[in-house]
Order: structure tokens, then C-alpha cells, then sequence
DNA sequence: TAGATTGTTAATCGATTAACAATC
DNA sequence: TAGATTGTTAATCGATTAACAATC
């Protein structure tokens, strides 16, 4: 159905769960159908924007009539991989990793956990959400058995590197990286959706310290 | 200093912190000066786009020579307000909040955490990293007294409205927000920096997904 | 059919890259 | 001074917006 899979803009790809978020809301609401007009006032994108979207990855609307709400957030789900289901490890176990492992949905994002790992004795064996904690000395094994395609990095900067590379040898090449290392920089094929909180806060500290610079 | 305060895109300000973060690597190493070409080829962009970025704000560099680390780090600390100490609370000490408070460096971004809150009676008591969680029935009064200027908001979407009405009323206008409610499009005015863990999670499956389009 | 709204092409806008004169 | 590298202007590239013919 896809149009043409290659040569999607990052710009439009980073969109796509945006509208699908929205969708979701509108479902919810039992809204059955949708002009791009319509929605562009309430996402805050041009309607412009939202048909050009939309139309990288096929003709979801009807003229005249508008989006389908059900029937667009199925396809945008597909398009997302939203029941991929991907086998995923979580590599390190401290606040943070404990945190998305009892608090994100994966299944909804079409992630399956199936393995939490810490390096830290006095953690091994405590579970989160039912599942223990493993010692990070058996995440080869595991993964020799288990073939997880996707790690979640929470570990320091420090540790990733070690895990990383042990990960990308038996064939994980997929990233959610909470660290500082570059791991795309570093193991060429690999990807990685980098989550930099420090630079998020940061950006926040720029725009609040700048924000009178427009009265002038 | 700065050239023009004013009017500097966004695409530029998202690329501060992480030269901040690279200066500060390279400053730990011990390097003293250094090229926008060298710096082009060890962080990815162009030697032509980290000038033109810098140049936004001044010109922090001298022909022939390069810039000096430690210069140019202090000075993109200071654009970014990293000393700024913005008094700041977190809403929602559910597992992501309680992550954020222990493990997020906020005075490293120019954040000073002042008061931890959460409405469920069975965590208001707990410490963390020595701060006790308060009642969010007392937010209001503690807003009134200790003024804080940001907040963190760790809450599910329902709560999140009434949080945020209540400290906008407050005079607090800035945010991080890791929930889907839409801050900035309910309360014109402020400034809020959105986190979608969820998005970015689509995100990544998207791309491993869709990996393999780029051969054909 | 007439009205509405898409899909798509063309125009605009903004961001990135290239080039080079200024200068340390 | 000669070599290196910036600051800055000009050229290119890509993303967004506008316009409108196609069509439900």
C-alpha cells in the first residue's frame, strides 16, 4: 500500500506518531470522520501539511469527504509498526530503566520485553512488573538463546559502550539510547532513537532565560 | 554579548546543548582550542554549520587559530543558562517522576528542584534523595511562598490539566512536560519543552521497520 | 448535480552548505 | 610575512504552504 517506503523525510516520519496519537483521541471520542481542515486546527499543523503527509504513504482520504478516522489510524498504526511486537531487552536497571520498564506501554509502541538487566548484585533478582532483573553477565547467553532485536540503553555513558558492542555481535542492532554514546557514530548499521534528556531540560532553560526577546 | 537575541531558530537552539555537551568532553580531555572542522568531524555536522550557529550568538572564535574550549564552553553554558537555578517542582512522583528527581542532574541544566508532590497518600511522606514528597492539596500554598518559576509534570493527561491551571494561576509558566496534555496549546503564554517517550518509541520501530527500504 | 475536500503540482520560505574575503 | 581559520555573504537544497484541478 505504501507509496514509495524510501525517502520519507525524518520531518515527516517524526509527525507520524503525533497523528496517530491524535487519531487514537478522536477514535476515543467516537469521531468517524475527519477533514484535514478539521484536524489541522485542532493539531496545530497546516491542513496543507497534514494531506502532503499523509500522501507519502498513500491515499487515505476520500474528496469531498474527508479521513476515516478509523480506518486512518489503523493505517498509521501498520505504517508505525504499532503490533510488530519486537523482542527487546532493557540494559541497565537503575531509576530510570526501572522506570520504562513498569511505566511504558512497549506492547503499544509494538515492543515486547523480554529481558531486564543490571550489572549490580543488590538489584539482580529484584522483578519489576513480574519480571526479574537479571545479572548483565548473562545477557550473551541470553541473547544467543532469546534473539532480541531491540535494547533499551539506561546505562552511563561509560557502561554503554561494553554493552553496546556485545549487543550489536549477536545481532541486535536496534536502539532506544538513553546514554551519551553515540552509538550510531560508533557501530555503522546499527540505529538509534536518541532520548537526551540533559538537552531536552536545556532547551527549556534557553527558551525561558530568551523568551522577552520578541517584545522587542 | 549576543548578537541577536532575538530570532534565533529553533533548529539552531536544539544543537546548543549538544555542542555544550561535546565542549565539555573535550575540555575533560584536555583539549584547549579547537577547528570547526575538527569539531565538524568528531560531532557530525558541517564545519559551515557549527560557524554559522556560533556566529548567531557572537564570535566566539579568532581567525587562524580555531576557539578555545574553555571559552567557548563557558560562554554556550552561559546562553543556556546553566547557572540559572530556576526554582522548579515536580508534579507526579509515580516511577517517572521518582527516576527524574534521583537521577536527573537539574542544576547542571540550570534547575533547582524545590518541592516534590504527588496526590497518592501512600508515597506523601517518602524521601528522595532527601526531599519528602508532599500532598498536591498543598501545591497552591507552596507556590504562594516559594514562587517557583518551572515545573516538572510527571502526571497522566487528566491530572495534568488541573496541575498546570493551578500553577499558571500561579505565575508559573514553564514546563517540562512528559505527558500528552498540550500545555502550550491550553495556556498561551507559556513555554513548554514536551517529552513523548511514546513518539520516540514509534519513532525507532518505524525506522527498524522501514530499515531495509533504502537498498532497493 | 453542486458542494466539499482530497491529491498533487507549483510557489515560498527557511535551513544548510559552499565559497571567499577578512584577519589573526 | 605566510598559513590557517574564522565570520559572513551567496548558492543550494529541502521542507512547508498555497493553489487548484480531479473527483467523490
Amino acid at each position: 500500500m505504501p507509496k514509495k517506503d524510501n525517502e520519507i523525510s525524518m520531518s515527516v516520519v517524526k509527525r507520524m506518531p503525533r497523528y496517530y496519537r491524535f487519531l487514537g483521541n478522536l477514535k476515543k471520542d467516537g469521531v468517524e470522520r475527519i477533514s484535514s481542515r478539521e484536524l489541522s486546527s485542532r493539531m496545530g499543523f497546516t491542513a496543507s501539511q497534514i494531506r502532503q503527509d499523509l500522501n507519502c504513504f498513500g491515499g487515505f482520504g476520500q474528496q469531498g469527504y474527508g479521513y476515516n478516522v478509523n480506518q486512518l489510524y489503523d493505517e498509521i498504526g501498520a505504517i508505525l509498526g504499532v503490533d510488530n511486537g519486537y523482542k527487546t531487552v532493557v540494559i541497565g536497571m537503575g531509576n530510570l530503566g526501572k522506570a520504562l520498564a513498569a511505566h511504558m506501554k512497549f506492547s503499544k509502541s509494538g515492543f515486547d520485553v523480554i529481558g531486564l538487566f543490571d550489572k549490580d548484585p543488590s538489584i539482580i533478582g529484584e522483578t519489576v512488573k513480574g519480571m526479574p532483573i537479571l545479572s548483565v553477565d548473562t545477557l550473551d547467553d541470553f541473547c544467543k538463546e532469546n534473539h532480541p532485536v531491540a535494547a533499551v540503553i539506561c546505562v552511563p555513558e561509560a557502561a554503554a559502550r561494553q554493552n553496546v558492542e556485545m549487543l550489536v555481535e549477536n545481532g541486535v542492532m536496534n536502539f532506544w539510547n538513553f546514554s551519551h554514546f553515540d552509538i550510531a557514530a560508533e557501530f555503522p548499521g546499527t540505529i538509534s532513537e536518541n532520548v537526551h534528556l540533559n538537552d531536552s531540560l536545556r532547551t527549556l532553560n534557553y527558551q525561558i532565560t530568551h523568551k522577552h526577546s520578541d517584545d522587542e
